[in-house]
DNA sequence: CCTCTCAATGGAACCGGTTTCATTTTTTTA
DNA sequence: TAAAAAAATGAAACCGGTTCCATTGAGAGG
């Protein structure tokens, strides 16, 4: 049994009690006072509060082709990396009248495909979006229809769009210098599947490029987990501990994620950190300054690339047409208990 | 310098192109394929395949009057509890079609309002929202105008609505019960500023409770602390230890951002867990297993709450007419070493 | 063969705004 | 004071769908 459904009130009903043409409301809504007789502009406005009356933005989005709604579709919700961007994106988006649409794809090409599809359906202006690089055709086809594209923490080939990151590379390296002077005989690098995902494909090849460049035996272990696995991780990590059996070792997570689920890990193996192994994770959420004496940890500006991602976004929908570019930001290393012997 | 609009596709261009009316390729949308005659749906299936159209979700809603969209309007998007709620609610939102436009107040009662304007404008087809109980005129005044709202953790004196959360009581007792269990001579609470927020005042109302039940000498020390000023939890805190010296002693934590505070606080203290102090959480972040011995904590079930807040707004959207209820899900109390003498 | 149904389809109004262009009113200027 | 310019306002078309109602055509029944 459906509700009644009470009428809103729209514009017609504004005009008639102030007595103007709904072109004159328009032109109120608009903002152009200056084509307003004062009194005019007055009598409107008492109406619209009179009658509680809130524009359409429907109607409105429909004659300007515009919706005032920004996409933002992210691989996992739940990661503090995404909801810092995530606040920061909707701050700047909020500051200039806009509405965040959200999505989460758990990571699944499939989800995000049908995510874009949904979003291109509502005419969002444009979309940030933090991709699994499996649906270029998808996003090549929004930027067809000249909806700008800001890509978040993973770029992808081929496709030309603005790109907001991190210095993958300097950060990773930077981490390294710190655990090779560490003298750690054995380093290995835990990371989610790298398959197209340029940000773990940029940390894993730092780290080995620089185990290499120091001459450093563990150039070789890079261990790719998925997580949704239930006993992947726990078994990558026994056989990277039986190999290295009375050797200084040390864990470099190549995630919050990861790191949160090898301290767990190092947890039920009931050894302790720094002592039996040391750890490092690239991505440094709250927790890791409570776990021990501290987990070292590289720290993204997340809120900063939400708000970057967000301005890009921003000027491109109010006309901008800059050349795409990639900023990238650069993460801050902090050494705590966790990697000092 | 504004970029030249590409036209979109429209249905005026797949009528044309198909050779029939508007009229029809709308039924073709609707999916009344039974009153289409087999080649004719061929025809436009092919025709709207091959210009890649998309229909214009505004267009339709402008005379539906409807949006698909729901809005979510939540305190804290950083927050792990929030997170969850955000990814059970989109889930089932997204299974029905819907898109989930989120809105984060930061517990700012202007934000808020000026956000359920904005969803207003967007016509909504309705709203889950973690209040900060400061502006229920606004919320009427969506009911007014029938569109189904949904509280979620936090409930409003005065607001007729569905809500979901937890049985707060229940939680802390149980909880209480161990903590006077292990017989701590001191127990102090540590909330947010407790202020109208109901699932705040539940929780100190328990606590209080239990331990006037118990005649345990703790009963008033509920700690309120606004985490927003600088030294306000550390001075607090100090006060309690202080005045607790030589007794042995737990904190009970009311939500998961304060428990963070109090571990980091505690930390930098130098105390141990639990040898110098127990400390027991309200919301089991997924890092409290990896602190120390791991945190005792209460764990909510956030993720079908957020399916559940989002099946009630849909059922309604769809035009149930049931009598707004409370849902109360049962929190699930893990003892982990943080409470074990 | 002619009506009568019923399936298939189209025309046009409508949703609530914006925008173009014309018209009315007011002010300025000669 | 009349003409010209400027300011204020309104009528109607439009955006891209949906929906009501009318129309067409084919098969059924007499």
């Amino acid at each position: 049994m459906s509700k009644s459904q009470i009428p809103r009130v729209t514009i017609k009903d504004v005009a008639l009690q102030a007595g103007v043409s709904k072109t004159t409301v328009s032109r109120y809504l608009a903002g152009n006072y200056n084509e307003l007789a004062p009194k005019t502009k007055k009598r409107i406005e008492d109406t619209i509060a009179a009658l509680n009356y809130r524009p359409n933005v429907m109607a409105r989005g429909l004659k300007r082709n515009t919706s005032h709604l920004i996409g933002m579709v992210v691989a996992d919700i739940t990661n503090p990396y995404t909801t810092a961007i995530i606040r920061g994106a909707e701050d700047i988006c909020n500051q200039n009248g806009y509405n965040l649409l959200v999505c989460n794809t758990d990571n699944d090409p499939q989800k995000e495909s049908d995510y874009i599809s949904m979003l291109q359906a509502h005419r969002i202006d444009g979309l940030i979006i933090n991709t699994t690089g499996r649906n270029n055709e998808a996003l090549k086809s929004l930027a067809l229809e000249n909806i700008p594209v800001v890509l978040v923490d993973r770029k992808v080939k081929g496709l030309d769009f603005d790109m907001i990151g991190v210095d993958n590379h300097s950060a990773v390296k930077e981490a390294m210098h710190h655990l090779i002077d560490q003298d750690f005989e054995r380093i290995a690098f835990f990371t989610e599947p790298i398959e197209g995902v340029s940000s773990r494909k940029e940390r894993s090849a730092a780290f080995e490029q620089s185990l290499r460049k120091h001459n450093h035996a563990s150039w070789e272990e890079i261990y790719e987990v998925d997580l949704a696995k239930e006993d992947e991780l726990m078994t990558k990590l026994s056989h990277f501990l039986e190999s290295s059996k009375n050797q200084s070792k040390a864990i470099f997570a190549a995630n919050g994620v990861v790191l949160l689920q090898i301290v767990v890990a190092i947890q039920n193996l009931k050894l302790s950190i720094p002592d039996d192994i040391a750890l490092l994770g690239f991505d440094d959420p709250e927790w890791a300054i409570a776990v021990g004496t501290g987990i070292s940890a590289i720290a993204q500006p997340t809120y900063e690339i939400g708000v970057a991602a967000m301005e890009k976004i921003l000027s491109k929908v109010k006309g901008s047409n800059m050349l795409p570019q990639t900023i990238a930001f650069t993460a801050k290393l902090n050494i705590r208990g966790s990697t000092q012997k």
